[in-house]
RNA sequence: GGGCACGUAGCUCAACUGGCAGAGCAGGGGACUCUUAAUCCUCAGGUUGCAGGUUCGACUCCUGCCGUGCUCACCA
């Protein structure tokens, strides 16, 4: 039998020789044509299969072979050519469906010369479904000993080879789906997130929470400090913004009575990507009516070990070389915290010197003295009242993350914050300088965000008016005046407390990934340049 | 955006100090009716990411570009 190249030379030829990888493809076209005319369907629109792989195998697996040359039970089974062995007149192949595999044994005087001649066209990758009886080899290995053999479609391009896998990160990213072929363990670990999910779901509802879903594009981009992605509608002609959070349209719904609700969806920051950030992800957020902070911290403290448990059978993650305790968590003031891991005995600031804008400048410069190179943080100018210029708060917020955030392995809780970081938190009612927030630090990631919710229109009036200076002089990321949102506080919200958890980086702990790409199905990556449109 | 690395056959990887681009798997042809990373014989498969430069000679050295990874910055 001539090479199926050599016979069907290809027609595009221009005088430019075939690609292999086209030669590949038209092999396999030619194959499918023979295949057609054997009188087999190409792409046949059903297969109907007694079991899937997995309850034959849950059925069989315990059964010695003399049970089953007894019963000898017909089997209709389907899925994809894992492997296929050739011995002459019969052959092995495996098909997969999932994790499940089943041997099928085909015998030319068992299928027929017919069908002998579609099991030798047939590839790698290829969908095929079987009939016949189960059986065990002489090794001993549960197999369907073929009747009848269906091709149900074929694959034209070759899969990734089986015993190293897909090892090119490029092609893992996007070509999901062969990395799922490929890498079992990619499969789990997307698995395993949609287990989170749902167990986050579950325990939501059933603590009376109501599920909701609100705009992702949005007139004006709020509930975050961020920079959105910009679109527009071309019937309206508005510019529309790709949501940065859902937080103020979930507060719209407690003032509209709904006291307890959440969504898990995505959200959209223009911004950098790293192993810790891509431009869409997906957070959880839930607001909790006739609630503060400090129950929104209790209920985290019951709600992650539970999930963490319900996904993965115990509390204690690996992550990196780090085991981590989902289960125990620490809490500080963000001001203890910058004193208790401040790294120098000599330099340590005392809870009072945080207290103290004065002395801020003093101890950022020592901080930055420490840490010539990076880890530097702006010095805040020497004004106390923040007008726009770089506030003592910010620079206290920032300090922290310098200092502290990246030891935070274990679940640690840091809590009160400066109000200028923090345009949509209600103040400590003793320090009008703090608000009632807090974070949750794992695996040195910011993992959840949490505050009392400001409920005061008038008090959320100013701290519009605050970030309305801050973009005057050039942050971009200052938070949007909403008018409509202000209109809904005036109709009045219950006290609130309101939480979002970040579900990527949740997933990455539950995984043990160390990129969020490994817990995206499909990470955004630049768009690839066909040769084609390199040439026009 | 900055820094550091990487890019060789469909896949996984070699190629010494600059000296003829190679192997395994996958693929084509052949043998084989209990194999399971099947085996045996055989054949084909490459613009070494792209574009320049240095050189008698470049996968190898230099410059630029493209893509990806890590990292820093920004952020969650």
């Amino acid at each position: 039998m001539p090479s199926g190249v050599e016979q069907y030379p290809h027609e595009q030829g221009e005088g430019t020789s075939v690609s292999f990888e086209q030669e590949l493809l038209e092999q396999r076209r030619e194959k499918l044509r023979r295949i057609e005319s054997l009188g087999y369907p190409a792409y046949p629109h059903r297969f109907s299969y007694t079991h899937t792989l997995a309850q034959v195998l849950a059925v069989c697996s315990s059964k010695a072979a003399e049970e089953l040359t007894q019963e000898k039970s017909i089997v209709r089974v389907c899925g994809r050519l894992q492997a296929i062995r050739g011995h002459g007149k019969a052959g092995f192949a495996d098909l997969a469906q999932g994790e499940a595999r089943l041997q099928v044994y085909v015998r030319k005087d068992a299928v027929g010369d017919r069908g002998f001649e579609l099991y030798q066209l047939l590839d790698l990758g290829d969908f095929v479904g079987v009939e016949g009886y189960l059986f065990r080899t002489k090794t001993g290995e549960l197999s369907v000993h073929v009747s009848e053999l269906t091709l149900l479609a074929k694959a034209m391009l070759p899969l990734p080879e089986k015993w190293h896998g897909l090892q090119d990160v490029e092609v893992r990213y996007r070509q999901r789906y062969l990395d799922l072929l490929a890498n079992v363990e990619v499969r789990r670990v997307f698995l395993t997130r949609s287990r989170l999910i749902r167990a986050l779901r579950a325990a939501l509802e059933q603590r009376g929470y109501v599920e909701v879903e609100t705009p992702m594009m949005q007139p004006l981009p709020g509930g975050a400090v961020a920079r959105p992605f910009r679109t527009h509608h071309n019937a309206l002609d508005i510019d529309l913004y790709l949501r940065i959070a859902p937080e103020l349209y979930l507060k719209r719904l407690v003032v509209g009575g709904l006291d307890r609700v959440y969504e898990i969806n995505r959200n959209f920051r223009n911004e950098g990507v790293s192993t810790q950030h891509n431009p869409e992800f997906t957070m959880l957020e839930f607001y909790q009516a006739y609630s503060d902070y400090h129950d929104l911290m209790d209920l985290t403290e019951q709600l992650l070990p539970e999930v963490v448990r319900e996904t993965c059978g115990t509390t204690t993650v690996l992550f990196g070389d780090q085991t981590i305790d989902m289960g125990r968590f620490a809490r500080f003031t963000l001001r203890e915290a910058i004193s208790k891991f401040w790294p120098e005995e000599s330099s340590r600031p005392q809870f009072s010197d945080l207290a103290d804008p004065g002395r801020t400048v003093a101890m950022i410069e020592t901080w930055n003295c420490l840490h010539p190179e990076e880890d530097r943080v702006p010095v805040p100018a020497n004004s106390e009242a923040p007008s726009g210029e770089f506030s003592h708060g910010a620079a206290l917020a920032q300090l922290f993350e310098a200092v502290c955030e990246r030891k935070l392995i274990q679940p640690t809780i840091i809590y009160d914050f400066p109000v200028e970081v923090s345009p949509l938190a209600k103040s400590k009612p003793d320090e009008p300088g703090w608000v009632e927030r807090f974070e949750l630090f794992i695996g040195g990631m910011e993992i959840a965000n949490a505050y009392s919710e400001l409920n005061d229109p008038e008090e959320q009036r100013r701290r519009f008016e605050m970030q309305a200076a801050l973009k005057e002089k050039g942050d971009l990321e200052a938070h949007e005046m909403d008018e409509d949102y202000l209109r809904a506080l005036s109709y009045g919200m219950p006290p609130t407390a309101g939480e979002g958890i970040g579900i990527d980086r949740l997933a990455m702990l539950v995984t043990s990934s160390r990129s969020i790409r490994d817990v995206i199905l499909f990470p955004l990556l630049r768009p690839e340049i066909s040769p084609d449109a390199e040439k026009e």
